[in-house]
DNA sequence: TAACTTCACTTGCATTTTGCAAGTGAAAGG
DNA sequence: CCTTTCACTTGCAAAATGCAAGTGAAGTTA
């Protein structure tokens, strides 16, 4: 009766879901990922940059993440020869993808939520640059 | 120099960020708050229901995070007095606030992003009750 | 060329969160 | 009473996260 049912169910688990929500959410849907995209959108490209942020993700865990992006196709890894400044030339850089970039509207319906609905939150928008930072200072 | 600058951020860490996304993803940037949100947006009221999607929540996770979201105000519960059927009259019933509504457009983003981007994912869209499900079998 | 710095991680380990199974107690029906 | 359903709770193993320290390659300075 329903004990065939609740086997059914147990087959299909997770990574076999045809939903779009939890597949998308098997990618972007942890603690960090969403802050990443963040920052890549507002215009980082360095593994530094991203280390700044406020909430000051670890090392291990940001070196996972864009591992892992770069896997899925969101992000892509080039190499900056551009080498200014002292101590290096040619940096890592870190560049949304398409596909990265289509992540737009996800980032900004969780923002627009947040602004609302979350006392506090509070957003600065760089015109010129067309990104978007958190409020600093 | 810039070990003060280090010593700013650790202070400032993620509980006191002003990110509308930080602080959004605090409440429902984990595995499984999205797909209970799906579920309360598709209709679904009963504990019993969303244990029984086919992602396969476990109970105590289930039981946590709508805790979670009825302290954060997205979710009521209620008491369902159409005691129908055998073996209980009134049932818990979760229902989504106004505040737990306005995440749709955050649902559809995530959406949409994975029918377009992640290969076999489909979607049922019921006209009768105006919701989204996985496509079943 | 030796010393030093930065970059981009990796490693080890403690803490936290998740996953799974089993158990519990209240309420109702037979 | 006995059984079933509901809505969890508890215990424990496994996985993910957080933190600090270390590593090696590349480049800069002395």
């Amino acid at each position: 009766m329903q004990s065939n049912e609740l086997e059914r169910q147990k087959l299909w688990k997770r990574a076999e879901s045809l939903c779009p929500v939890s597949k998308t959410l098997d990618i972007i849907g942890d603690k960090w990922s969403m802050l990443i995209i963040r920052d890549l959108l507002a215009g980082k490209r360095y593994y530094n940059e991203f280390l700044s942020s406020y909430e000051g993700i670890s090392t291990n865990i940001l070196a996972a993440r864009l591992k892992a992006f770069v896997e899925h196709g969101l992000v892509e890894r080039v190499v900056d020869s551009s080498g200014q400044g002292q101590g290096r030339a040619g940096k890592n850089a870190y560049e949304l993808t398409n596909k990265g970039k289509d992540l737009y509207p996800v980032l900004h319906a969780i923002a627009f939520w947040g602004l609302e609905h979350i006392e506090g939150t509070a957003m600065l928008v760089d015109a010129e640059r067309f990104t978007i930072n958190q409020v600093d200072k």
